[in-house]
DNA sequence: CCTAAACATTTTAGACTTAAAACAATTGGA
DNA sequence: TCCAATTGTTTTAAGTCTAAAATGTTTAGG
């Protein structure tokens, strides 16, 4: 507390440091980890990261998506799908059709190789991810779970004013 | 806690699903946030994230960098600095020479222009931070700050364990 | 029915990114 | 001194990524 409150109430130059230091461990953290999940993967299967991450959002629908479906999901741009679908229908890891009731759509699903490439690949992921995190406690990642959210939440609202 | 616990010690398919919401959950958020700045900058500024990033680097440093001191802040190759900086020293916005002392070495600054737009942007960026992160209450911050410092060193650590 | 708007995807152009190989310069022993 | 490792940077090849424009399809309102 400041002695004179009342300035609180004036749009003075604000001090946000803190949020930014926030957002730069936030960064780090993820930019750290992310890098030494696409080395192992590359490593043990040689796969990439976008490829691993394409065949989990198709693994957890077996009855397809849309490429809209995924892009979403993914948060990334449909031109970036559209690349990353024809690598991995060119590899045999996707099945690719377009939709019998919209000419627009197309339906990926994982091809029998796909699905169980990717059950091997997910199984060894997990085990890096519990290496990764593995000297939080459970009450940390209860914590840091319920945080993250809170967080999601406020930037998808910042996201959403800017929208406006 | 089970009933037998003896079963502990024994090497058991273990869960780790609570772990990787949590990493997906981190991703997200990163991904989310990344998207948001990196829209602003573009539709304010006309400037692209990474090219933000370098000069955020440079700033910190008014006697320059080494483009290895650059690649290891930034966590990211060695070859992406070298046309980052390309494009930036084409734009004006960098000086490069290469060290007295080492000729292998390159240091790089920000020329006046290039430390003016920083500053400029800098300002704003940290407006955009605060409201994305604007609904954490100053003691989720320092918590996330604390468990984000222990999921880093955590992450380094099986970084280091991979690499022995 | 027609057609303007909306929608799903692809294409385009350019930038970013990585891993690995190649190149250049320095350094630390033998 | 010499030269084998090391270090700093660039190049290469391939892939990832975005925003915006283009293409093809569906849908609704008049």
């Amino acid at each position: 507390m400041t002695l004179d409150s009342e300035t609180k109430a004036v749009e003075l130059p604000e001090d946000h440091a803190d949020e930014l230091r926030l957002w730069l461990r936030l960064l780090t953290c993820t930019t750290l980890i992310e890098g030494e999940i696409r080395g192992r993967l590359r490593e043990r299967f040689d796969v990439t990261l976008p490829r691993f991450d394409l065949m989990a959002q198709l693994d957890k629908a077996p009855d397809g998506m849309t490429l809209s479906d995924v892009s979403k999901r993914m948060m990334v741009s449909n031109g970036n799908v559209t690349g990353l679908v024809e690598r991995l229908v060119e590899s045999g890891h996707l099945d690719r059709r377009t939709s019998d009731t919209d000419r627009r759509v197309q339906v990926i699903r994982l091809t029998k190789l796909g699905r169980a490439e990717f059950r091997k690949m997910a199984a060894e992921h997990e085990t890096w991810i519990a290496d990764i995190f593995g000297e939080l406690t459970e009450k940390d990642v209860r914590e840091l779970m319920r945080l993250l959210a809170k967080t999601k939440g406020s930037a998808q609202k910042a996201v959403q004013r800017r929208q406006d």
